[in-house]
DNA sequence: CCCTTGAATCGGAAAAATACGATATACTGC
DNA sequence: GCAGTATATCGTATTTTTCCGATTCAAGGG
C-alpha cells in the first residue's frame, strides 16, 4: 500500500482503526469484550472458530490500533475494550461527514445528483 | 479469511464497512466527497498520489460497500457519499459498546481491571 | 524441581489486497 | 462517422493478510 504524504494525522489513525476492525472475527472479538467486562484470551478461542494462535494474533492487532488493552500479565490475565477509541471514531465520522451524516440531518441527505 | 458462521448480519455488515475504510486512499476519497457535494473522478485522480485505475478501484470497493453511490452515468459522471450508510455504522458503533463507549459515558469507561 | 496450563511467538502456506500500465468502453463535439 | 476525453476493466507483479501447527514462555501446583 502506497504512503499518501497528503494525509492528515486524523485520517491516518481513521483508517488505521477502520484496517482493524475490518474483520469479522475481529468485529467478533470487540463485541464479545463490549458484552463483558474483560475477557480472558481462552474464552474467545472458545466463541471463535479459529485456533488460538489466530485469536492472539487478532487480539495483537486490535491492541495495536488501541482498540482493546492488556492483557495484564499475572494471576488474571484480560483483554478490555479501549473505550475512548470507539469513541473517538464515531467523532471522526461525524466530523468528516457533518452535516450531512450527523444523525437528524436527514433533511440534506439526498445526494445533488440523481442516483443510479 | 475464514468465514464466522456465527456471525450476526450486523457485525458482517459492519467489518464490510470497517475493511472498505480501512485504507488511506480510501478514507481520503470519502472526506473528498464530504466535502463536495458530488466529485467526478478526474479530480480525485488530482487529489491523491495514485493512478487514475487505481482510484477507479478504490471506488468501486466503496461503492460495493455501499458507502458512496454513483456514479451516474452520462453527462455528469458523478460520485456521492452515501450518508446512511455512515450513520448507521455510527450507530453500530454505539450500540456494541453501549453504555461503555456512548457519548457521555466517560464515567463507566473504566476497565475493571487495570491497564497495563 | 518438574509438570501442566494458558497465552504469545515463529515459520510458512494460501489467499487477498494494492498498485500499475495497457486496453476497452462510453460519451461529447466536430 | 470519427476523434478526443474520461472512466472502467483486465492482466499481472508485489505486498500484505490470514490462518494454522509447532514451539516457546510464564505462572502455579504437586
Amino acid at each position: 500500500m502506497k504512503t499518501i504524504e497528503s494525509l492528515s494525522a486524523d485520517e491516518e489513525r481513521a483508517a488505521a482503526i477502520f484496517r482493524a476492525l475490518g474483520n469479522p472475527a475481529r468485529v467478533r472479538i470487540v463485541t464479545e469484550l463490549a458484552r463483558r467486562d474483560a475477557c480472558v484470551t481462552g474464552e474467545l478461542v472458545g466463541v471463535l472458530p479459529l485456533a488460538q494462535s489466530t485469536v492472539s494474533q487478532h487480539l495483537k492487532v486490535l491492541k495495536e490500533a488501541g482498540i482493546v488493552s492488556g492483557p495484564v500479565d499475572g494471576a488474571n490475565p484480560c483483554y478490555c475494550l479501549n473505550p475512548e477509541a470507539v469513541r473517538w471514531l464515531v467523532e471522526f465520522c461525524n466530523q468528516v461527514c457533518c452535516p450531512r451524516c450527523a444523525p437528524g440531518a436527514e433533511a440534506a441527505a439526498a445526494c445533488a445528483c440523481e442516483q443510479r
